[in-house]
This record gives structure tokens, sequence and C-alpha cells, in this order.
RNA sequence: GCGCCAGUAGCUCAGUUGGAUAGAGCAACGGAUUUCUAAUCCGUAGGCCAGGGGUUCGAAUCCCUUCUGGCGUGCCA
């Protein structure tokens, strides 16, 4: 908008004199404000093309830049940058802009409607959710809803691995706490076997269902049901918890189906095909060597069991069938060695590498009392998310899992997330939404009425953080696109963080009403109320609430 | 050994495609409330951006290298 203006300008100007011009020269806000609305490098890039000094060339350009009313000022700078400051009703123009565009405001179709799938959490289905599962579900969540909100169309997916080794193992621990109900005593519980409560509490519920029953049926029957009755019970915990964190998901894939479809044997078809399988000591191997990896890897088993890398290229090759134009994977740190065998894979496959991105969930250590609490899912002592929301409420541990880039370790304080006080960042950025709800409120007491408000009144935002409250609001797009792009939802918990800070330091200089100027209360009203709107549709794409009162 | 990720203030972290004087929060210290919500604001202090080299008008950012930490490197998933 007011960018595209101004790289228009330039650009005319350099045709104007006659400059030899790159066009991608950069026109940006400065870090400092000092330096203006907006900064040009164009001089600093030309001025050999044109046999000038940076700073010559620069000064040239100023001289028709002078005579151009929407432009206050534009002076030479260090080196040979241009600064460029606006006059303010281009920013009230602005402002009115974002007013009218309502819930749209940072929308954009940047997206070109391309289909993404994002596919996170996709934990064993072995147990409840766990705080790293939160911080996946609410970096996927929320990528999602930039994502749709900048044009594209996003899609979620839980992968279920509700076959192969450690489904077994949760069939039997199960059967292991329902013998112990039915007064079977154990010499010791396996280590291998699940040992958290939750698989207590499923046996007591089958217990309810089906009593003594099963131990009168044949051992396959009774080994189904108790597989069965546990993915489908852990299934409902964990959508129940996801819920309570506002995930949603569109599809949750499941691996038994996968298999039931055959779509294990056409992968395999596939790689064969490809002559990138091989039989060596009774086992089928892929040769991934001819990719880049180390070592061949064992596709199927000496016992004619499928590896876990098989469903897993199945699961991928069906992504790709489905047509989506950019195949995000979010995954924890520990699966970047499994990552290039299936890359190896879709090589072999002859599929579009390209499509399919990778992100890196770092680890997170949890603090209490200043001390790192251990976590570990064998011998059941783990944090789950369950347990997190209860702590510290769902908005807290959204934006703390959110104000972080996903490449990055996660310490989670989970005093400070527990504290309701000015030293938790999340009640910072809620603060500042509640406290214009009360002045607005204040102000329809005191028989403010925006409907009486007019454009011309603007012109009294006169004050340079007014103007500077505008701008940032006039960031919101481009934050949620560079988001969206990078895959970094954090940059917009850290924007929020920044326009919360702006209206709080506002607000203690400025007194928005005033009965002995209504054109100028009027104005402000009008802009906190479109501050109020900004800082509402972010937390909002967070899936944090915004209250009217606190 | 090889591969991936990281190293920025006492702590936890930001830092857009390379931009000008590296920023927040917490912790520390000193102030502000007869006022539209003090869950706030203002100020002080705190830095060899892990070390070294290179690329150029210009580097926390890109390249090379060394060091430190985490993770991976199964016919487990």
């Amino acid at each position: 908008m007011i960018k595209k203006k101004i790289i228009l300008d330039i650009k005319k100007t350099l045709k104007k004199l006659n400059y030899k011009f790159d066009v991608n020269f950069t026109v940006e806000v400065p870090n400092i404000i000092e330096h203006g609305d907006f900064s040009t490098n164009v001089a600093l890039l030309n001025a050999k093309k044109n046999k000038l000094k940076p700073r010559e060339m620069a000064k040239n350009i100023i001289e028709v830049f002078s005579r151009k009313k929407d432009y206050k000022s534009a002076e030479v700078a260090g080196p040979g940058f241009i600064n460029f400051r606006l006059s303010n009703s281009v920013y009230h123009k602005a402002l009115v802009d974002i007013v009218k565009n309502k819930k749209k405001f940072g929308s954009s179709n940047y997206g070109k409607r391309k289909k993404v799938l994002l596919e996170f959490i996709s934990a064993n289905p072995t147990g409840p959710l766990n705080v790293v599962n939160a911080r996946a579900g609410v970096y996927g969540d929320t990528l999602y809803r930039i994502m749709n909100f900048v044009g594209f169309k996003a899609f979620r997916e839980f992968y279920v691995n509700d076959a192969g080794n450690q489904v077994d193992i949760l069939a039997e621990s199960l059967e292991l706490r329902y013998r112990e109900l039915h007064g079977e005593h154990l010499q010791e519980f396996p280590s291998e076997a699940y040992h958290g409560e939750y698989v207590k509490e499923l046996a007591i519920k089958l217990n309810a269902i089906d009593g003594s029953k099963l131990f009168h049926i044949a051992e396959k029957d009774r080994f189904e049901r108790m597989r069965d009755f546990a993915l489908e019970e852990i299934h409902i915990m964990q959508v129940a918890s996801l819920d309570k964190f506002g995930v949603k998901f569109d599809n949750w894939m499941s691996e038994r189906k996968l298999r039931q479809e055959g779509i294990l044997e056409e992968a395999l078809s596939y790689l064969a095909e490809a002559h990138c399988t091989y039989e060596k000591d009774d086992a089928i191997w892929f040769s991934s060597t001819q990719f880049g990896d180390e070592k061949d890897r064992v596709l199927i088993k000496t016992d004619g069991n499928p590896t876990y890398l098989v469903p897993d290229i199945a699961y991928h090759l069906t992504k790709y069938q489905r047509g989506f134009d950019y195949i995000i994977d979010v995954l924890g740190p520990d699966h970047h060695g499994h990552v290039s065998k299936l890359k190896a894979a879709i090589e072999a496959l002859k599929l579009d590498l390209n499509k399919l991105e990778v992100v890196y969930l770092q680890h997170i250590n949890l603090l209490e009392d200043g001390e790192i609490v251990k976590m570990s899912k064998r011998t059941g002592s783990i944090v789950t998310m369950d347990d997190l929301i209860r702590e510290v409420g769902r908005d807290a541990a959204r934006y703390f899992f959110l104000n972080r880039k996903p490449s990055a370790h996660l310490d989670f304080d989970m005093d400070l997330a527990k504290k309701k006080s000015s030293e938790n960042p999340v009640y910072y950025c809620q603060y500042a939404h509640a406290r214009i709800s009360s002045i607005l409120k204040k102000a329809k007491k005191a028989k403010f009425d925006l409907k009486s408000f007019d454009i011309k009144f603007l012109k009294k935002l006169k004050q340079e953080d007014e103007i500077n409250i505008i701008k940032k609001m006039l960031e919101l797009p481009f934050v949620l696109i560079a988001s969206a792009e990078h895959r970094e939802p954090h940059r917009l918990a850290i924007y929020v963080h920044e326009l919360a800070g702006m209206f709080h330091k506002y607000y203690a200089k400025f007194k928005v009403i005033n009965e002995n100027n209504l054109e100028l209360s009027l104005s402000r009203l009008y802009l906190i109320s479109t501050v109020k709107n900004v800082i509402a549709k972010s937390l909002g794409l967070m899936g944090i609430s915004a209250p009217e009162k606190m």
C-alpha cells in the first residue's frame, strides 16, 4: 500500500533523472524511529552504475521528492540512505482504510489458494498427550489459522500410528492391568509396558463393560478386544485434551487403515518398479544409498512384517496423491535421522522433494521452582497436556509456546505462566485490550458517540505516538505473511506484544477522553478502538482470548 | 566418526531478503496513582552477538574454521 506507492514514486523519479538502476532496491521501515518512516538503499546500490557517489545520487533524488505533497521530508543519511517522512494525512487515511476493511484487515491473497497439508502432533495412540505435543499442537493450529487468513487453503492432519509394536505392548499392558483387577498378582510390571495410571483406569472401564467374560474367549479375540478398546479410548482422550486447548484436526489418518487399503503394497511396488529394492538375508531392502543415505534400509523384516519406514512412505505417498502444493511435517527433534530415509524414498518414487518441508520443534524443559521437571513416558511420570492446561490455563500455555521460534529450545517456566501479574506477558497483551474496552465503555457513558465521528477530525491526531501506533497496525498484514511464509507464527506473538506496549505507553501519556475537545476525543476513540480490534484479531489467530474486562 | 539443530544482557528470548546507535520481558536499583483499570508507565544499570578468518559501501545475519551444548545415526516406532 504505502510502501508500494513509495517504490513507484522512486522509480518515476529515477526515470525522470535518467539514472540507470536495478529494480531490487529496498524500501523499509527503519529500526530507529529517528530515521524516518521509510528508508531506501536505492542510491547505495546504484551509485556506481551512474558514476556517482551514493550521497550525491541520493541528494539529486531528494530534490525531486521535496516537491511532492505526501512527503513531509526526504533526507540523505549515513552512507547514502534516503529517509522519508510522510505527511500525517497519509496515515490518517490509512487508519480509515483499516477500519473500512473491518475483520478482513490483515488478510491477503498471498497464498493464492495453494493447498497446504499440515501434519502435526501425530503422537502415538498409547497414552495421554504431553507437553511436547502441546507445543506442536499450538504451533500447527496457529500456523493453520494464519495461513488460511493470508490466502492458503490449509488442512490439518494427525497421523495415528495405530499399528505396530507399540500397539501390541499397549494391549498387553491393558491385559495385565485387567488381570490385576481380577486378583492376579504380578511379580513385577514389565519395564517395556506402559506404566501410566491411565492404563489402570482403562482396565477399570473395560471391566465395567465386559466384566470377566474376556477370560472365556480365545486369546486372539481377547487381544483384539484389548487393543481396539485401548485405541478407541485413548483417541477420545486425546481429542478431548486437544479440544480444551483449542486445537482441531480436519483428518485423523490411521496407519491401520492405510495397511487395510493396501497402500503399503502400493508404495512397495512403486519402489520395486523403480529398481530400488532387493532381497538379502531373507529381508527386503531399500537401496537408499543411491540417494545419499549412509546405508541401505530394511523394508520388510525377516519375520515378514514391514518396518516403520514402509507405512511412513505409504502415508507420504498419499499426501502427494491428494494433490497438495505444500506438505509440511511438524516433527520432534529426534526424527531427523528418520527424515533422511523418508526423503530418499520420496526421491526414489520420483515425487517432487521440494514440496515436502520438515519443521523440527525443539525440546521443552518444564521448570518448576527453578528446577527442570523430569519427564519419562516409560515410568509414567509425564506431565500431560491436561496437567499443563489445568495448571496455567489455555491462554498462557498457548502464548508461552507461541512466543518462541520453533527451532529454539524452550524453557517453560510454570511459575511465571501461573502468575496473574505484570511479570506474565500474556496478560500484558490481554490487559491492553481490556483497558481499551473500559475506556470505550466510559466514553459511551460520557456521551461520546463514535457515530458523530467525522474523518475530518483525524487531523487532530498529531502526536508522534498516535502516528506510530497507526504505523504499527499497518504492519499486521506483512507480519502475517512473514509468519506464514517462514512458518514462524511466533512473529505474530511478538507483534501483539509490541502493539500492546505502544498502547500502554500512549495511555500513560495522553488522556483519550477530554470533555473540552470533542473532535480530539472522538479521533482518539476511533484510534484506540481500531487498536482493540487489531489486538483481538491477532490474539484470535493465536487462539487466545481477548477479554473485555480483567 | 558422520549428520541435524542451537550458542545474543545475570536468566528466558526477539532481531524480516545483509542496513545506520543490537532490542524486549524477568531479575536488580530509583521514581510515578485525588486521573479513561498500577495486570500499567518513566528512569538507571547491564553486551568482544561463543572464538578466529573471509565476502563488501555495510555482517548478529552470508561463507570457511575452531570450540561448547542438545539430538540423531536399530530388521523399535
